[in-house]
DNA sequence: AGCTATTCATAATC
DNA sequence: TGATTATGAATAGCT
């Protein structure tokens, strides 16, 4: 149902994953709204896009709370208990994930260290050396940056500089002809002077993303 | 979408209410399966006809409880009593410490530095070298301590030799009496030899705790 | 965000 | 029920 078909499996294309999301997402909800009017059933639909973003229904005739009871009467199966468990899983798993981290960051940090056997130390130091050429870099990266505006800045100087000494020239005449009795007065700028010399501002770019 | 157009009211007929029931249901069902597929979603879904029968879905990545510990999130919505908001309240805690973690651990890798002021790559440069100053200081305590034990285990060799030497002499006697019939049966170790010359294991040490 | 050419879902019917 | 099919809906690919 579309311009061709299409295999149901992941797109690949981010964009295109997001836009299909929001289609679909939005024909499921008609659908299930749909059905709880035409067939008095009760529906709770609970959809997460990749990118973590909810979306829920519920008909109105219910709750997800009742709905949820009802789905431990239907199946035996107790949420109560198994989100305790489940919770307590998770603290586990998490803990140890972080536990892990703690100490990786220990070793790069060089503490702890005496606990390693000699071959440990070896990408270890890899890591550190890699991450001293990487942390060098973008040093290296933002110091150009920074040269580079100056660079823009200093040019940016010179033309302003010649501007205002064009405008002095110009001021300079006007004096000398209101001595002569005439006023160039329409515009801030004289009208002589070519638009590209008009001072534009430049936006320094420090993120260079 | 059939041979007629349809309004979206309650079927009244019961049969026909029951047939297009079973017939959206599946095509729910379907839909949900193919945005999970497709858009790496997560759904979970659950339906009662309006004679009770229940009938859910749940994207295999996922369970009921996952969905709908990201639901209470997403709304701030409690399903639970209070006894499971300690464990949830932990797990978060547990979880923000991960992330923090993971964002130092990627930062000392040299990844994600664009996000980063020139400021905060000075304390991140600091740390890397620190840490491979560390490394590299234990690395070369490590190696002195090779090298002290290879002078003990060269030491011990010597000792060794010189033992083995002192044995064959003592041998050579022995076989030289045995000419004039006379053999010394009661020990390994010749009796006259001083006990500190017997061979003593030595335990080289590497942990050097 | 709209627009269509298509494919798909399904209401009616058998 | 289950299969068939004409028809309206949903939507993939493009702007």
């Amino acid at each position: 149902m579309g311009r061709g078909k299409i295999e149901i499996r992941r797109i690949e294309n981010s964009a295109n994953r997001q836009v299909t999301y929001t289609k679909r997402r939005n024909g499921i909800l008609k659908k299930a709204k749909e059905i709880t009017v035409l067939c008095d059933a009760d529906v709770s639909l609970v959809i997460f896009s990749s990118t973590g973003k909810m979306t829920e229904y519920c008909s109105s005739s219910t709750t997800l709370i009742k709905m949820l009871d009802g789905y431990q009467k239907a199946t035996g199966k107790k949420l109560w208990d198994a989100k305790h468990e489940f919770l307590s899983k998770e603290v586990d798993r998490i803990q140890k994930e972080n536990d892990c981290m703690r100490i990786k960051l220990r070793h790069l940090k060089g503490e702890d260290l005496t606990s390693l056997h000699p071959k440990e130390l070896i990408p270890i130091e890899e890591a550190l050396q890699n991450g001293l050429t990487n942390v060098r870099y973008r040093q290296v990266e933002l110091w150009k940056l920074l040269k580079k505006n100056e660079r823009t800045l200093e040019e940016e100087n010179k033309h302003l500089s010649y501007i205002l000494h064009h405008q002095q020239l110009v001021t300079d005449m006007n004096v000398r002809e209101m001595g002569y009795g005439y006023c160039e007065k329409e515009s801030e700028y004289p009208s002589h002077m070519p638009c590209t010399f008009r001072v534009q501002p430049i936006q320094p770019n420090l993120q260079n993303k």
